[in-house]
DNA sequence: TACGCGTGGCG
DNA sequence: TCGCCAAGCGT
């Protein structure tokens, strides 16, 4: 639907590359793809650039609404450099890891700063911007830019690992076998690899999902491998689990939902109130204080990050 | 390499 | 109910 193409071409490529794979998958794509906002072309580059820090780990539902009221507040990335980091994780409100709010806002300070202002469309140098690893500098380039690079997420090492390698999931940690893969089924011609970049993210996404893949409905069913072995159970080592109650982590999010709220400086007996292991909470205070998220102040008061 | 880092919905 | 899961990154 993002585009309009006709007469879709048979999976053509520069070299040798075409593999059977890529027609059925970009044409599910051309008639199912979700409408999203950063997909559409008025996004630009930096609404792209601002989607996929929100998605980090963060499901869709939950970061349309954020990912408006941030585009609305701050259109360019200039617009997000000249107000305080703080204003950004407030502005990040639940979404979680809010991290990821300091680190946009240190990449749009860096993109205004190295970049004139403009989200850049070169791997490297995105690689290089605050909060930007392997996934989303080659997402940006793609989705943004068009350009040919192998994007690979949890949805399309997911897809790959059931359709040719044959397993239910892909390893905990994206390995040199999964990077070479994804390397050899992008399609030659760049047009070409950045449709099947999004499409093979897509499939994962809506189809061939984690706990219950609808197979009925998979344009590739019938040349997946994980399928053609009678769909076998993940075997090998537990997929990492993540902790939570009780743990640091819980802890930090309830200070840090304090200071959002709060519109000044807030006095130590205000976060005092929301856990009661004074040992627990102090570590994770002081955690919040070195990765730039709590700014400490005079008379043991504490506030989002100016600087 | 493995771990820490938020939050909330779903089976 | 509660563990799993969601477009990862930095160390």
């Amino acid at each position: 639907m993002t585009t309009t193409t006709s007469a879709t071409p048979p999976a053509a490529t520069t070299a040798g590359t075409a593999h059977p794979l890529h027609t059925p998958v970009i044409a599910w794509f051309e008639a199912h793809a979700r409408d999203l906002p950063w997909r559409r072309p008025e996004a630009g580059a930096w609404g792209v650039m601002v989607s996929e820090f929100m998605l980090q780990q963060t499901p869709v539902n939950r970061v349309l609404p954020m990912y408006e009221q941030w585009l609305a507040r701050w259109p360019r990335p200039a617009d997000l450099a000249a107000e305080p980091p703080g204003e950004a994780v407030r502005a990040w409100g639940r979404l979680g890891y809010p991290r990821r709010a300091l680190r946009l806002h240190a990449a749009a300070t860096a993109i205004t700063e190295r970049h004139g202002g403009e989200v850049p469309d070169d791997h490297a140098e995105l690689l290089a911007l605050p909060g930007v690893g392997e996934y989303t500098a080659a997402a940006v380039a793609s989705f943004a830019y068009g350009r040919r690079h192998a994007v690979l997420d949890t949805n399309v090492r997911r897809v790959f690992a059931r359709a040719v390698t044959g397993v239910e999931y892909p390893p905990n940690a994206t390995t040199a076998a999964e990077r070479r893969l994804a390397r050899e089924l992008l399609p030659g011609e760049e047009a070409v690899a950045a449709r099947w970049a999004a499409a093979t993210m897509e499939l994962g996404a809506l189809v061939c999902t984690a706990r219950s893949p609808e197979c009925g409905r998979c344009p590739i069913a019938g040349d997946c491998a994980w399928r053609a072995a009678g769909s076998p159970a993940h075997d090998g080592p537990p997929r990492r689990g993540q902790t939570y109650a009780g743990t640091d982590r819980q802890v930090r999010g309830r200070l840090l939902a304090v200071l959002r709220e709060a519109h000044g400086p807030v006095p130590q007996a205000a976060l005092d109130a929301v856990w009661d292991e004074p040992v627990q909470r102090a570590r994770a205070l002081d955690g919040l204080v070195a990765d730039g998220l709590v700014e400490p102040l005079e008379g043991a008061r504490y506030r989002l990050p100016l600087t």
